[in-house]
DNA sequence: CCCGGTTACGCTTGTCGTAAAGATT
DNA sequence: AATCTTTACGACAAGCGTAACCGGG
């Protein structure tokens, strides 16, 4: 179970080829070949189809497996260099679009920062293997309770801010001009699901009895815009922080009265902290609010 | 980073010794030696310091990421390889102390089970690895919460119990009387911190504004009843679910008010369940308590 | 001087690429 | 027939063990 072999199974995997994957890789058609033969032989179960290419259910398995595994490999090599390595000039903040808010942006003005919007399961991911100095990431959680993050590495965790949720409804709405909505009442009607720039619903649901709401539409970006745009048009109901959903433009925003749940953003960063990224990282965690 | 490399890593770190790691890892010293001399080149950094041999900081960081990696890495065999197994005829099934309830105890008595109590750490890893083929672990949750367990693998999990909290108190305490507790009433008050066998309190604290309540004596072992006596003897307070602090025998039991927690009991269960373990987990999981 | 980690060296094994063969659409 | 995977084989590098070396208590 040689890292690279694994690496060599997963791109022949996703890209259903193994001379594709020998291009992705620089190796030649064979080499990849004889890495799948050499996994096949070690863990004794064939693990791809061929003609045509695809994973069986032992590779499915391992598949599951190989992601976050290498992911921890990169995080481990990145973590170890981050202690020699020079502290980075340019600091390089990575954060899920809604965890963008305006503690965020009260500060930022510092000079040679960038910020990079990535889907929220991508956050840890991109702060762990060292593509990101910081990290900013948000979701739902009862209050004062941290986020459940995938723990990708042994990663630094402080709450930023707390705020309050609210459901984005269309005018024409039968609540809303109500002052307040429980989750229970929509638990029939249409939802958007929005994992990448929404308030990811299977989290919500974790809180309720049920499985959680219904998705009907399905919404891949980060682009809470858009995401905005189409509750307001009706395609389905948004869970958003309240301020992000009051300054919609379109739609009413009803405040979330049950289950007691709050929008949390929480700063990440790695072990080893210095110059400017533990400065903004010092000012961005010291007020976590109630 | 080759797997083999960090394992002989972590056998130096631990035994503090070259040589004697090579006797355990069945190699030869010169054979460690490179192993260490191979991963400093490839990471660019020192990561042991010889005579007396230990980890250097960066070493330090290493060994942070190195277990819960391989850790992966064997439940990702074990995973894999279950596929292939016949279904085990000798149940073996992991539990923390506390999940060792009355629901269990009930369905217990089918032939061939082993009941396998460990620290409650160490049950994921147990199940992921393929050493026991269901696993039961228990912990502080919000009501209906699911628990925050580390995800060595991706493991099935289902409710199985939650139940009430209560606070084991010496019969002369101040507040042995009362009908039920506040645990900020408690925060200055020492606290028996027993990880392995009772709830852990850094848990616990998460839910509350400070760190949570400062232990003054940590008792390592999975012994509930020496836990208890330490408690009821006034060494310090225990959490405990409220049946089992009930049934110590010696101290006094009160009702834990808030924060409004439950003790929860969780089922684990690897991908590709079968035979005799299905049945049992299917009988476990069915009713999760309210 | 002894214990223990390092270095040198030879052998074995593993890994990759080239190229030919085999299989499937 | 064309495309893609497998197999054969030779070159090279990696990994391990034996043994000599070296540095600290």
């Amino acid at each position: 179970m040689d890292p690279h072999l694994l690496r060599t199974f997963v791109a022949v995997s996703r890209l259903g080829s193994f001379s594709a994957a020998a291009r992705e890789l620089g190796y030649t058609q064979s080499a990849v070949s004889q890495h799948i033969a050499a996994l096949e032989a070690d863990l004794r179960t064939g693990l791809l189809t061929r003609r045509p290419v695809g994973p069986t259910p032992a590779g499915v398995r391992l598949l599951e497996h190989a992601g976050p595994l290498l992911l921890r490999l990169d995080a481990a090599r990145a973590d170890v260099a981050r202690l020699a390595a020079a502290p980075p000039d340019t600091l390089v903040l990575a954060a899920s679009p809604l965890a963008v808010g305006p503690r965020l942006l009260e500060v930022l003005p510092a000079a040679g920062v960038t910020l990079r919007v990535l889907p929220r399961a991508e956050v840890p991911a991109a702060v762990a293997t060292g593509g990101c100095d910081l990290g900013l990431v948000d979701g739902p959680a009862a209050p004062s309770d941290p986020l459940r993050l995938p723990d990708v590495a042994p990663l630094g965790v402080a709450g930023v801010a707390e705020e309050e949720l609210a459901v984005l409804l269309p005018a024409g709405h039968p609540f809303a001009r109500r002052a307040s909505v429980r989750l229970e009442d929509l638990a029939d009607a249409r939802w958007i699901d929005a994992p990448d720039a929404g308030m990811p619903l299977s989290g919500v649901g974790g809180a309720l009895r049920s499985a959680g709401p219904r998705p009907s539409l399905r919404y891949e970006g980060t682009d809470v815009r858009a995401l905005c745009a189409l509750a307001a048009a009706g395609h389905g109901l948004v869970l958003l922080p309240r301020r992000v959903a009051e300054a919609a433009g379109a739609g009413v925003a009803v405040p979330l009265a049950a289950p007691r749940l709050v929008h949390r953003t929480e700063l990440l960063f790695p072990g080893g902290l210095t110059g400017a990224a533990a400065a903004l990282a010092a000012v961005l965690r010291d007020p976590p609010g109630a």
